[in-house]
DNA sequence: AATATTGTTCGTAATTTTGCGAATAGTTTT
DNA sequence: AAAACTATTCGCAAAATTACGAACAATATT
């Protein structure tokens, strides 16, 4: 019974997947991936949700620390955080490496 | 104003992505991979939680295809899904990759 | 100074998630 | 048949998520 404690790296990547769970904000970090429709506006004339839950769901990346913006008047220029996604990049890769497929299962 | 609507993949990214977002959850797949702890109880003398709250996260990885549990009487063994974890990985992959590391950001 | 543009915040509502203990169901053992 | 064991489901509560339109702030243009 020995109840152990998560460790800091599992809430990371727990918090990552977490930013990741919605097929908006996939689409969202497919945009900025690609470098393209970077401005705030642009996502909201593709995306269909309103302006409102669209920053809503670019506050959630944000806090993630999957994103940042930069404010160049009178927009915002999205930008995904090269830190943060080397490092999402390797926990979930870690992760899914982890299993050896070719085993058997029961 | 082309809203364009999600495709599949994304919204089984996102699917995959919110079945992990939760660290008891990582915990789990994590266990399930190095394929120690495979039965509820054992998980359950490791895992901080109630009984009854593992389940539900049990359930939901199994929802999410990730994994699935045979029951060998008296207890269930639980095993990872290789086939969507497979599609999981490939997924994951994808995204990630998408995004040059070494271009400017503003 | 008034207007237009861009994006966030507010107010509200419906739904989902997370958590626990108690009760339940299904097997096996006594 | 009764008792023991394992794991899920039920009932409940608190908190978080998702979504929208209206109102607001900040800046740029007229």
């Amino acid at each position: 019974m020995t109840k152990e404690k998560l460790t800091t790296e599992q809430e990371q990547l727990a918090r990552f997947a977490k930013a990741l769970g919605h097929p908006i904000r996939v689409a969202i970090l497919q945009m900025l991936a690609k470098q393209t429709c970077c401005y705030h506006g642009d996502m909201s004339e593709v995306l269909p949700i309103a302006k409102s839950t669209l920053s809503q769901h670019l506050n959630e990346l944000k806090e993630a620390g999957l994103i940042h913006g930069t404010f160049t008047p009178p927009t915002i220029y999205y930008c995904i955080n090269n830190e943060k996604w080397a490092l999402a990049k390797q926990l979930f890769d870690n992760l899914l490496a982890e299993v050896d497929l070719s085993r058997e299962c029961y």
